[in-house]
This record gives C-alpha cells, sequence and structure tokens, in this order.
DNA sequence: ACCTGAACACCGTTCAAGT
DNA sequence: ACCTGAACACCGTTCAAGT
C-alpha cells in the first residue's frame, strides 16, 4: 500500500497536514495547492474538490489553529489554583502557542480581516476572548479583580499577551526570553487589575 | 507628456507609490509586479532594475511604514504635557496609524521574520521600541513611573499597545471603538506603572 | 544606465471526461 | 462521488538585445 492510496481515503484531512507542515517549514507565502497535490500524490486539480480555493484552505489551517489554542488556554486558565496563578498559566500557554506556532499564529490573524472570511473562523477567535473573559469574571466573583466590565479588561488582557506573542515571533526581543517577557506582562497586568485593597493576588503571585 | 514619461524619471517611486496604494485597495497578497509595471506604463521586467525581486519591493514598502510610525509617535512622545497625556498621546498616534493602515502594518510585521530580512528594517522597526524606552526613562527621571529597566517596562508597552492595534484591524472589537480600547489600556498601564506613592500620574490622567 | 521582449518554470482555477 | 488531463490566464525572474 503506497501512501497515494492510504491518503486517497482521506484526501482533505492529509492536504491539511501537508499543509500544517509546509507553513511551518517554507512559510505560508511558499505554498502552493499544486506542490501539496504532487506531495500527496494526486493530481493537482484534486484539491479543488475539497477546498473551493486556496483561501479556503488556509481558512481551514487556521480554524485548526484557533481550536488547538482556545484548548490550551481553557486548560490553562480552568485550573483550581489562585486566580494569578491561573492567570499566568493561561498567559504562558498562549505565548507557547506562539512560540510553536509562529508562522501559524501569523496566518490566523492575518486571514480575518480580509474580504468574505469564513464566519465560522471569526467565532472560533471571538471565542477565545471569551475564555478571558471568564477568566476575569470569575477573579472579579472571587474578590481579586477589580469590578468593571470584564469584557473591556479582557480586551486588554488579550492585547497585552497577544503583543507579546507578536514581540517574541517577531524576532524583536533583543536577548529578553519569551517567557521572561510573559512573566512581566503578567506582573503588569497583576499590577493593574486588582482591587487597591486586596492583597490576595499579589500574595499568589509571589507563591506563583 | 503622459504620466508614463512622466513617471520613467523615477520609477523606483512611482512604483513604490503604487504599491501602496495597491496593498491599501487590494491587500498585499494580490499586489503584482506585472500589475505595477502595467500601472506604471513600463515593461514588466523594468521593477527588476529597482528591486531584485517582489520580497525587496515589501521591504522597502515596511521600511517607508516604520519611519513614518516612528515619526508620529516621537511627536507626541516628545511633547511638553505631563507624562501620563505624552504617554496616552503616543498610544493614540500607534493605534491611529494601525486603523489608518491596517494592511501595512500586517506588511510591516510578517516581514522580518522571514530569512533574510534587511537587516536596515529590523534596525527601523527596534527604534520604534527605543523611543519607548526613553519616554519611560524620562517618566522615570520625572518620578511619575517606578524604577526598574525600562527597556523591559517598554517592551511590555509596545506588546500591549500593539496588541491592541492588531485587535482593531483585526476586527475582533465587536462595538468597542480602537480609541476607546486604547484608553481602555493606557489606564491599565497607567495604574501599573507608577510608584505606588506618587499620585502625579493619576492626577494628569484624569485631567488628560 | 536603463528599459524591452522573449523565454522559462511555475502558479490557481475551471471543466469535460473518465472510473 | 471523486479524480484526471488539458487548457487558460496569470505569475516572478532572467537575460540577450536594444537605445
Amino acid at each position: 500500500m503506497t501512501s497515494s492510496d492510504y491518503h486517497r481515503q482521506n484526501l482533505r484531512g492529509t492536504l491539511l497536514e501537508l499543509a500544517e507542515q509546509t507553513v511551518r517549514t517554507v512559510g505560508v507565502e511558499a505554498l502552493s495547492l499544486r506542490q501539496l497535490a504532487r506531495d500527496a500524490g494526486v493530481s493537482h486539480a484534486a484539491p479543488a474538490r475539497h477546498f473551493r480555493d486556496r483561501r479556503a484552505l488556509l481558512d481551514a489551517l487556521a480554524l485548526a489553529g484557533f481550536e488547538r489554542l482556545g484548548a490550551s488556554i481553557d486548560a490553562a486558565a480552568a485550573g483550581e489554583g489562585p486566580f494569578a496563578v491561573r492567570f499566568r498559566d493561561a498567559a504562558h500557554a498562549y505565548v507557547g502557542f506562539a512560540v510553536e506556532n509562529a508562522e501559524l499564529l501569523g496566518l490566523m490573524f492575518t486571514i480575518k480581516h480580509e474580504e468574505g472570511a469564513s464566519a465560522e473562523l471569526v467565532e472560533t477567535a471571538r471565542r477565545g476572548i471569551e475564555s478571558i473573559v471568564a477568566l476575569l469574571a470569575r477573579g472579579q466573583g472571587e474578590g481579586e479583580v477589580a469590578p468593571g466590565d470584564p469584557e473591556r479588561l479582557a480586551q486588554v488582557v488579550f492585547a497585552t499577551v497577544h503583543g507579546v506573542a507578536l514581540l517574541v515571533t517577531g524576532g524583536l526581543l533583543d536577548g529578553t526570553t519569551a517567557s521572561d517577557l510573559t512573566d512581566s506582562a503578567v506582573d503588569v497586568l497583576l499590577r493593574a487589575l486588582p482591587v487597591p485593597s486586596g492583597e490576595g493576588a499579589r500574595a499568589a503571585l509571589a507563591e506563583g
């Protein structure tokens, strides 16, 4: 059984796997449907059966990326420890994903501000922010986060962590490690988020 | 005198102008050297005289973008007002640039983490962070910012503002305006940056 | 010095035809 | 249903030749 026989059972999945490898190794720009078809051992016209065009394949790749990233953040944020620890873990999960999937992250966040981006893709991306909203709302419930619109706070938090991820993948760090910068950003946020009187978050930060 | 006669005196500049318009209207992906040559009224091989390849043209475009962005931030940060006002103005300058040049910003920050990015481009991008370092160091000198490595603080600040810019251009805002989110992010940073005892920054924030 | 025209090796996309 | 092969209209890049 040759690999092309094997793949023929599930060409769509095979193309996605090959595409992710290609994105990882040579970048999005260099990804070609014809080369993918050659790698999969099918004709150059075969991919069109599974993806309407090149963008549809990239959308599917980005969607899978958002799902993996979301699961990783949720796992970190839904822990049992103190708020500050969960918060820090979630940030590290995000930046860790960015480091390991730099090209994919770039694809995920450039694809949606094009005309006619799939609604499913935008929806999945938005759900990532909602995970942070939930984390912050839970922090407010525990008295660790100052009251206020958790959605707005979540946007700022998301922006900060995403910005850290991009600085990292963009190679603008100049000696600082990704993990150190993430901790610095979390420190700044933890200094700003808690209610002024509450010391709980700060204590947890010292332990975590 | 036809436009091609005019342009022939400065084809490089003409191509850059046309390229920026193209990026703005149809996006980076859709930019083709051959179409650019047609728009400029020259043969498809002419651009090669001025740009070694497609990427060299995009690099030049990104470089011009970083220079404009840097000038805009510097103008805001070098003002005479209180620290918090200069800080807020610089953040708004950054996000404003992002809103008006969304596609260009994306190009600016994707191009450098490719192999063989021009050193000049990386250097110009880095200078943007240095502007923020200088602003924060000046804030420390005025007692408005807690002591500590200003470079590290600047990276966090830059990450936050850049993240806000990307949330905005990425269309993940959902009703919040770019300016409002920028203010929220600045509020968070101004709550975290000042020395705990100093009230100067908070007072300036209330005025600004 | 600067540009042209032809050439080469690629693309994405479509579509009749095959199984 | 799924894939193939040919065809079309594009690309980027190179290079001898022109002015």
